[in-house]
DNA sequence: ATATATATTCTAGCATTGCTATATTTTCAA
DNA sequence: TTGAAAATATAGCAATGCTAGAATATATAT
């Protein structure tokens, strides 16, 4: 009997419902309209139903950003496979991460502001954040031996450009020009 | 006849405790707990005399978060000077930096992710937030003819070096090697 | 010194939030 | 069809940011 199955599949998505409303609303309001009241409104179930799925708010965000990783670790390798060549393709990734930001800023909020709690280096952490760290090292790997500390320096270097464009602390214009600077600083030995 | 002095350094004073309170508050118990009813029992006035200092909670932040940009401003300075060389001076600049996100966590998390509203680039900005900036070009400049773009830079990559490592989404343990990446490329040309 | 006006502070309460105990309904198997 | 179990809803708690209006203290003018 396929019962449990139909179940299951209208269990899971019920769920991609609730994450879908709260990025859908995240993104056009902000993460404070997200409340679980709204969100209940928003699937059309009571809101204890909610805490069935999730056990509280912030593993609602959590779960959106880990959705957001993997999201992210997608756009970057087809930056990095659009494009020819070590330097070339270093940029396009840089112009793509920044641009994955910018397009969905409130997925990146969840990401790297509101979903403090997923760490990378521990032996719970989730795949897709594993292969977005890989993305990036895949881009920076051919053209360097410390692909790790390169890996990691780069990926600081793009989050804290998004954030500080985000927070409208440096220029929007010269966003090429300071891509150029670090690509060029990690395409050479 | 100094009444309406002496009011003004009383009111200047209870401002100052209000803030001093939030701050200890953030940093032994994080953000959460600072909550309006939490500040005035802990200045010993009802909750309504908050809102005669502050328009809200988050003009109390933003008030920490400037005073924050201050404090940072004199560590990257003092760091300077501590050290002789261009290159030196870089490397002491942005350990200063990394130190002051580590030393004060909850204070760096106001200036950089819950004071969003403090812009750079406007008629508006505070004088402590040129001043920060400034401090880091400071060091920047000597070496380089794109200061702007470089001094902008650097700051994004030591953003995101700290705010990576607050998370734990890079090893604590090659932060000097990933400052050294930093600071090899904005030294040469 | 006293009364009045002004400034200051407090009490009490509203609306919203995350979350939960409990009642109710629906669903499935015997 | 009926009874157990699973699913869902109602109603409410405690905490939060914030505010209207009452009450108190303070300073000035007579």
């Amino acid at each position: 009997m396929g019962i449990a199955e139909r179940k299951g599949r209208e269990r899971a998505e019920r769920e991609q419902r609730i994450t879908a409303a709260a990025r859908l609303i995240a993104e056009s309001e902000g993460w404070n309209a997200v409340t679980i009241r709204r969100l209940a409104e928003e699937i059309e179930y009571s809101q204890p139903v909610l805490y069935s799925h999730f056990e509280n708010r912030d593993a609602i965000v959590a779960a959106i950003a880990i959705e957001g990783f993997g999201e992210l670790a997608t756009a970057l390798r087809q930056a990095a496979h659009g494009s020819a060549g070590c330097q070339g393709a270093l940029e396009s990734v840089a112009m793509a991460y920044l641009a994955f930001a910018r397009a969905h800023p409130a997925l990146y909020e969840a990401m790297f502001t509101k979903a403090t709690g997923l760490r990378f280096a521990e032996t719970d952490t989730r795949p897709e954040l594993k292969d977005a760290f890989a993305a990036l090292a895949e881009a920076v790997g051919p053209a360097r031996a410390d692909v790790e500390v390169a890996t990691e320096t780069f990926w600081a270097a793009l989050h804290g450009l998004a954030d500080l464009e985000r927070s409208g602390r440096i220029r929007q214009g010269a966003r090429a020009a300071r891509v150029r600077l670090v690509v060029s600083c990690l395409a050479e030995p």
